[in-house]
RNA sequence: GUCCGGUUCGUCUAGGGGUUAGGACACCGCCCUUUCACGGCGGCAACACGGGUUCAAAUCCCGUACCGGAUACCA
């Protein structure tokens, strides 16, 4: 039997970080046993789910790269079978009509609510007092037919418990006594997340379910609704959650866009390099490797290697530079200063573009160039973005003076004001009839450095300042043979950096 | 409250009866160098606590603490 996984985001929002970890491992562990990777898309809360959502989410797949094997599955599409199964039960005896009034939604954290309620229960609550649960049929039939609205619930057995292997946790049992008689279908006839689940698992003949660990408890209820059915269950593999820094709850509404996955798309990640940090968040091979090809994930992925501590995303929102986790953030680096220059290219490409920074000569006459001029700056980028910013100097002459380069490298040095242009003259007379070469171009500047009994640091950064904009970048000399003779030139007699 | 789960450097993790407890990120130092967020070398830094079992426990068992999840006519 083919393995068969599915991702069944709900579109309440975007796509989530440790929504898009479950969906790497249910892909991986699809490919890597020859399954299929399914999607389906879990709106049955009417008022939440959007569209916006929805659409978010799967734009978020996208750039991941898991696109689903088979036609995504709307959930609300199966609403009526879901009805008929719950009827199904109900006829069966194994569910019944709770005709007690629903109760009206309170406007406080519904979450804290139903702790309080919990709470003062005491967990001695009798999970099978309901006053509707042993009515004869005959009243529960004519109370329906007279038209009272009524809950259709499970009829969870006296004794007993549930249990089941958890591929990642281990057996998991729970007494009866810990588990209520769950609502199947609302009394305005709509049916229940559990309910649902169960359905269309069956229907989609799901063999694997991976999911966060905050549906274990959930996974008691769906054991039941299976045995109920008659239908063996799926195996579950329970995945640990991935908490904020203070080890709370990762959310949107606290963490705001760290937690999106588009925000990591828009500050210019490589979807693989995100991937492969994802993939150690809860997972590893048990060996010291950190980079992974998909290939190389996909075959070394199990069930096994699944860890059964939540991990921590480490950030700190009062550090720009730690904005998001700085193991993510040098995963990114690695990614973009050593993969393939033809595989990064598209995405600078991409990156530039959006930048008016595009000129397509890169692609042929100025191919040369640009690919070495890559390959040297790429060296420090952290991010796709990087190329458009830090960057830019290189593809336009249009670009900003990073103010803390000009205080330490222009500022400090005020006889650089008239340097620098006098090095311009020099270039240009050195250079009339001498390539434009890194040798070259060491021997002029040292030439000149000495003369201005100055030291060669002083010279070089001034000269970065303003042919780059920027303090940081690769050797200066091959900075100058970059740029080119015509723009050094431009730029060394430039007193727009100098500002007033 | 109750049920379930978890606990190795700041973070991600390896190890699962005998290890100088390993790696990565971050941080710090040195080197390279014209600067630097590249690179090289090095350093700091962890088995939650208490009892057992054992010749030997980070590793097995029990308890405690702490953290997390669940406890809906949400998903």
């Amino acid at each position: 039997m083919t393995t068969r996984v599915r991702f069944a985001p709900s579109p309440t929002g975007y796509l989530h970080i440790g929504s898009a970890r479950t969906a790497l491992f249910n892909y991986l562990y699809a490919r890597n046993t020859g399954g299929k990777f399914l999607l389906r898309i879990e709106d049955t809360d009417l008022a939440r789910s959007t569209e916006e959502s929805t659409q978010s989410i799967l734009q978020g797949l996208a750039w991941l790269g898991f696109a689903p094997d088979e036609e995504i599955v709307f959930q609300s599409n199966n609403a009526d079978k879901h009805r008929e199964t719950a009827r199904k039960l109900l006829a069966e005896g194994k569910a019944y009509r709770d005709f007690t009034p629903k109760a009206e939604p309170t406007d406080a954290n519904v979450k804290d609510t139903i702790k309080d309620r919990a709470r003062a229960n005491q967990g001695e609550k009798n999970m099978r007092d309901n006053p509707y649960r042993d009515i004869s049929a005959e009243e529960s039939d004519a109370r329906a037919a007279a038209g009272e609205p009524f809950a259709i619930r499970l009829k969870v057995a006296e004794t007993g418990k549930t249990s089941f292997e958890d591929a990642v946790y281990g057996l998991q049992e729970r007494d009866y006594t810990e588990t209520e008689d769950l609502v199947l279908l609302r009394s305005d006839g709509h049916p229940l997340y559990n309910l649902a689940v169960v359905c269309d698992d069956i229907e989609m003949e799901i063999t694997h379910v991976i999911r966060g660990q905050d549906h274990l408890t959930n996974t008691h209820k769906q054991v039941l609704i299976y045995e109920a059915l008659g239908v063996t269950p799926p195996v579950f593999a329970h995945l640990p959650l991935i908490m904020a820094p203070n080890k709370g709850k990762l959310s949107k509404r606290k963490h705001g866009e760290v937690v999106s996955m588009t925000t990591y798309r828009d500050a210019g990640f490589l979807a693989e390099a995100f991937r492969n940090f994802l993939a150690l968040l809860g997972w590893s091979a048990s060996e010291e490797q950190e980079i992974y090809s998909l290939d190389e994930l996909v075959a070394k992925f199990s069930l096994e290697g699944i860890h059964r501590s939540n991990a921590v995303f480490n950030f700190s929102p009062d550090d720009p530079r730690k904005w998001t986790d700085d193991k993510a953030q040098w995963m990114n680096a690695e990614y973009i200063r050593t993969m393939p220059l033809d595989r990064l290219l598209p995405h600078v490409k991409a990156e530039l573009k959006a930048a008016k920074l595009w000129r397509d000569e890169y692609e042929d006459d100025d191919k040369a160039w640009f690919d070495n001029t890559l390959n040297l700056i790429r060296q420090r980028f952290f991010t796709l973005k990087d190329f458009s910013s830090q960057g830019r100097a290189y593809f336009s002459e249009d670009f900003d003076f990073d103010p803390a380069a000009i205080e330490k490298n222009l500022n400090k040095f005020p006889d650089l004001k008239t340097w620098l242009p006098e090095l311009a003259d020099r270039f240009e007379r050195e250079f009339e009839g001498l390539a434009y070469t890194e040798e070259n171009i060491e021997m002029v500047v040292k030439a000149f450095t000495e003369e201005k009994g100055t030291k060669l640091g002083v010279i070089m950064n001034g000269a970065r300042t303003m042919l780059t904009g920027v303090a940081v970048g690769p050797s200066m000399l091959s900075v100058f043979e970059t740029i080119g003779l015509e723009k050094t030139l431009l730029r060394l007699r430039s007193q727009l950096a100098w500002g007033s």
